[in-house]
DNA sequence: TAAGATTAAATCGTGTACGATGCAAATGTA
DNA sequence: TACATTTGCATCGTACACGATTTAATCTTA
């Protein structure tokens, strides 16, 4: 006899996974970016700018998939720690261009131990790199398809 | 030559596939659990209920990862919605025992379809259930691997 | 070119997350 | 049995997320 109510199990959705690792994942790196003095979504703002050095709002809103609601707070406390600027573009007025300040370029430098140090700390609990990079790519395609699915339903 | 910051790119790393994947996914459930007039942690917490009957915060806290911090403020709301009770243990005054409301049974019903809808609103994009069975499982050892992890770095 | 539509940020309100701390009940121990 | 420690929950402060609305600048188009 089939049970009815199976599906209703933590474990049998999608869901739960995705946001236990997610979470566990943030405080992986939690310690690693205190240093920096940052946080989890602050670094991820740091990424693109190292990436791009001058990026707008919804730039980097439309990468990180986040709009001005959240955005906006956050990057003024990155300016309130002097890492970001704030300007607003001279060709158009509405859009606010953000761009690193020395500090911001200079904390790149720092940064860039993080990967490796989490890399290492998998390899440590006999995780290999291929075994990590296939979660990745596991994970990747899985966001293209849920990006896919939420950008339809926007129509 | 190799690139000493290629490293630092948001795709190259573990932690934004996950954290997109996480947000996607919620607003996948969100129109759904919308219905109910439920939150999606809400749902996590009678996803337990609804297996349980009767659980303590901590209960609670351990399946979900969560500790009072965050849960009690959750549950005080899902109190006042009545859809949960809050009762003090008589065993034991410090422990707090959640149980459900009849409205909170009710829910289950409403519920049940949520899983098969989410399942299926994958279909319509092609992609297998099959598939979706196999991210689900990636995700579940990820999140042991995870979770070992944090419980290590915590002695 | 003036009125209406669109766009980019900002603002507001609600609901998580989470580190740190507080507090009372329960437990361990000399 | 006193008293220190531990445990279970609550509280506080900070920082996201995100739906909804607002504001100002730009674009469209009649």
């Amino acid at each position: 006899m089939k049970k009815k109510f199976t599906n209703l199990y933590l474990e049998n959705q999608l869901c739960f996974p995705l946001y236990a690792a997610s979470r566990l994942t943030t405080k992986l790196y939690a310690p690693h970016l205190k240093k920096l003095d940052i946080t989890y979504p602050q670094y991820l703002v740091l990424l693109i700018l190292w990436e791009h050095q001058t990026q707008s709002v919804s730039e980097i809103g439309q990468q990180l998939m986040l709009e001005s609601n959240t955005l906006t707070p956050l990057l003024k406390r990155l300016e309130q720690k002097e890492i970001i600027q704030r300007n607003r573009s001279n060709k158009d007025e509405r859009t606010v261009i953000i761009s690193l300040t020395k500090a911001g370029e200079n904390l790149k430098e720092q940064a860039a131990v993080i990967p490796e140090k989490i890399m290492g700390s998998f390899r440590d609990d006999n995780i290999s790199d291929t075994e990590v990079a296939a979660f990745e790519k596991t994970l990747l395609s899985l966001v293209k398809i849920l990006k896919e699915k939420s950008t339809k339903n926007e129509e």
